[in-house]
DNA sequence: ATCACCGAGGTGAGCGTTAACATCACTCGG
DNA sequence: CCGAGTGATGTTAACGCTCACCTCGGTGAT
C-alpha cells in the first residue's frame, strides 16, 4: 500500500547520492561525461527513491519531447485505428507518450480549432488525412509547424515521393489491380461503391480508390458507369447501394472498403442475388472479420499498422532531423483472393 | 504562413495589456477579482496575440489537470474502442487531453511497469479491466493512487455498488437474459463460447457472462455443459468452436461476443449446419457490423460508449470531489434478437 | 615550470504557470 | 477622523527539469 506522498524529484535524488541536480540529469539522460563510481551511486538512489522523471517538467525546460498527438476525425474507421495501433507500438518501444486528438467536423471551423486541438505548439504530430477534417487539419500544420507534423493517407506514389511529411499507400494502384481481377474474371464492367472523398463531398477532393478503379476500366475501353457514393457507416452503406444490387445487369461491385462490401453483400442477399453467382463482391482493407464473412470477403490488403509505425519513425526523424529519413517499409496492397468473387454467369 | 515563432506566454499577454502576469492568470482562470474594465484589456491583448496557456506549464505549478490516460491492453477489441471513444468525447467537451497508454501483456511484469505507463504519478486514470493486464493494473492504481482512477470492467451489480471507483454494465445479467430466451425458443441447452476471463486462463478469474449463463441453464435443471474456452481474436474463436458446430446435439452457442459469433457462424457454414434452421447463435455487445452478417445475428446490445462517458463523469468527481458523483446513466444490456437463433428443429 | 586543454561536476537562470501572500486605494462604522 | 475591512492588483516563490556557463584538478606539450 505505497502512500501517495509525494513523487521524488531530481533534487532528492541528487541529495540521496550526495551529487548535484545537474549530475542526477545527466546519468538519467545518459551523458558520457559522468564518472562510472558517480553514475552507479545516482543509478542507486534512483531506484532506491523510485524516482522517475517528470514528463511535463522535461518538456517544459525545453528538453527532449518524447510525446505525439495523434489527430484524427474518426476513431472507428477500421484504418485510422489500426493506424493508431501502430503508432502506438513504436512510440512505447521508445517510451513516449501518445496523446489522442478527435477531430469533430462540427467543431472545426476555424484553423484556431485545429490548433487548439494540440495540447501545446509545436507539439509533434501525426494526422490522419483520409478525409475533409483531415485534410484541412494536414493543411493548418503544414503552415503553421511543418516541422513537427506527419500525415498519414492515400496518396499516389508520385505524391509520396514530392512530399516529405507524407505517409500512405498508393491506393488507386490497389483499385487498379481490383479492377483488373474482376474485368479479367469475365465481367463486362465494374461498378464503384465509394467511400467518401477528402473533401466529404463526392466530385470534390481526391478519390484515390475510385481514380485507380476508373482509369482501368478506360483503359480497357469499357464503360465507366457512375461511381455510388456512400457514407462510412453501414447503414449508409447499406442504403446507398440499394439500386446498384437491385440492378441485374450490375455483376460485379467494388466497395471502397469492407463495411461498405459486408453491407452489400447484406442487401444482394435481401434482394435475393446471389454471391458471388449473381453478383461479386470486393472489398477493400483487409479489415479482420472479412476472411470470417460467408461467403468470406475477396478484398484488399492494407497494412495501417505498419504505416503508422512509419509515420511515427518520420515523425522522429523530423523532429530531431538526427538519424536519416526512414524508408518506407511495408507491404504493397494486395488483392486477397476469396470467396465474394467469381466469373459472371454465361448469358443465356 | 504563420511563422513557428514562439508562442506568446502569460508574460507577453501581461506587458501588451498593461497588468501584471497573475492578473492575465485570473482572466483566463475566470477569477471573479477582476475589474471588468481590466478583463476587457486582457482579453483583447489574448486574442491579438492567439495566446492559448501552456497545458504542462499549468499542470507542473500544481494547477489544475485537465488530462486522462486511458489504460487498455487491447485497442483492437471493440467495447475497449467504443468505450475509449465515449471518454474522449467527455474529455474534449471540457478540453481535457486524452492520453492513451497500452499494457503489452508481454512487459507488464512488476508493478513498476505498469505505473510507468503513466505520463506522471498521480495521473487521473481510466482503466479497461476486461482482461489479466487490466486488472492488474486495476489493482496496483488502487493501491497506488486511488483517487485519481476509475476502472471499467464488467460487473455484477453489487459489486459496482460496493466499488466506488467502478464503472460498467451487469454483463451477468445480460448472459442470463440471452440464455432464457434459447431456452423459451425450445432448446434442451445452450452451450457457451466464452472469451476469456480476467485472469487470462479460463477457470480462475471472473467469467460473468459464463457466470450468468451457467446460472440459468442451472435454475432451469437443465445439463450445463462445459463452457469452450477461445481467444479474442477471430482464428481462435474459429479454431476453438469447431467441436461444438460438429456435434449435432449442439443446438444452440452464446458467443463470448460478436467476434466469436462470426468465427461460430463461418465455422457453422462450413460443416453444413444451417443458422438459425439447425444452430441458433447468439452473440453479444451489437458490434456495428452484427446487423449487417447474413444472416443478421441476434445479440446482446452494450453502449460502451455512455459507459466511457460514465467513467470519465466519474473520474471527475473523484478527482476534484467538487460535484456530486454522477449516477450511472447508461441504457442495461438489452437483447437483440435478429436472424441468427430460431427454434430448434422438432426431432425426428 | 607554464599554460592550454580536458574531463567531471557544480551553479544559476530560465521554461510558463499557479498559489500564497503582500500592497494599495477606498469605503464604512463608530 | 481613524482603524478595520474589502476589492483589485502586484510580488515572490515554487513546480521539476534542462541549458549554458563556470570551476576545479589533473595532463601533456613546450
Amino acid at each position: 500500500m505505497a502512500q501517495p506522498k509525494k513523487a521524488a524529484s531530481i533534487w532528492d535524488v541528487a541529495r540521496l547520492a550526495g551529487v548535484s541536480h545537474q549530475t542526477v540529469s545527466r546519468v538519467v539522460n545518459g551523458s558520457p561525461r559522468v564518472a562510472a563510481a558517480t553514475r552507479d551511486k545516482v543509478l542507486e538512489a534512483i531506484t532506491e527513491l523510485g524516482y522517475r522523471p517528470n514528463r511535463l517538467a522535461r518538456s517544459l525546460a525545453g528538453g527532449a519531447v518524447e510525446s505525439v498527438t495523434v489527430l484524427t476525425a474518426d476513431t472507428s474507421l477500421y484504418g485510422p485505428e489500426a493506424a493508431l495501433r501502430g503508432i502506438e507500438k513504436a512510440a512505447r518501444s521508445l517510451d513516449w507518450s501518445v496523446q489522442i486528438s478527435v477531430l469533430d467536423p462540427a467543431d472545426t471551423h476555424s484553423d484556431a480549432d485545429i490548433v487548439a486541438r494540440l495540447p501545446r505548439a509545436g507539439e509533434p504530430t501525426i494526422i490522419m488525412a483520409h478525409d475533409e477534417p483531415g485534410m484541412r487539419a494536414k493543411q493548418v500544420l503544414l503552415d503553421t509547424q511543418p516541422q513537427a507534423m506527419v500525415a498519414i493517407g492515400p496518396y499516389t506514389a508520385e505524391e509520396l515521393a514530392a512530399s516529405p511529411w507524407l505517409v500512405g499507400m498508393d491506393d488507386g494502384k490497389a483499385a487498379a489491380e481490383a479492377t483488373r481481377y474482376l474485368l479479367d474474371l469475365g465481367h463486362d464492367t465494374v461498378h464503384h461503391l465509394a467511400i467518401p472523398t477528402s473533401t466529404g463531398t463526392f466530385g470534390g477532393g481526391k478519390a484515390h480508390r475510385a481514380d485507380g478503379w476508373a482509369r482501368v476500366l478506360r483503359e480497357a475501353g469499357r464503360e465507366v458507369p457512375d461511381p455510388v457514393p456512400s457514407g462510412w457507416t453501414f447503414a449508409e452503406a447499406f442504403k446507398a447501394v440499394q439500386p446498384l444490387v437491385a440492378d441485374p445487369a450490375v455483376t460485379a461491385i467494388l466497395c471502397g472498403n469492407d463495411h461498405l462490401a459486408l453491407a452489400t453483400m447484406r442487401a444482394a442477399h435481401l434482394v435475393g442475388r446471389s454471391v458471388p453467382g449473381d453478383l461479386s463482391i470486393v472489398g477493400f482493407d483487409n479489415t479482420p472479420f472479412s476472411a470470417y464473412t460467408t461467403p468470406a470477403l475477396t478484398t484488399v490488403n492494407q497494412d495501417f499498422e505498419s504505416v503508422g509505425r512509419g509515420a511515427f519513425e518520420l515523425l522522429r526523424h523530423r523532429v530531431d532531423g538526427s538519424q536519416p529519413r526512414p524508408k518506407p517499409s511495408w507491404p504493397e496492397p494486395e488483392l486477397i483472393v476469396r470467396e465474394t468473387s467469381g466469373p459472371p454467369r454465361p448469358r443465356s
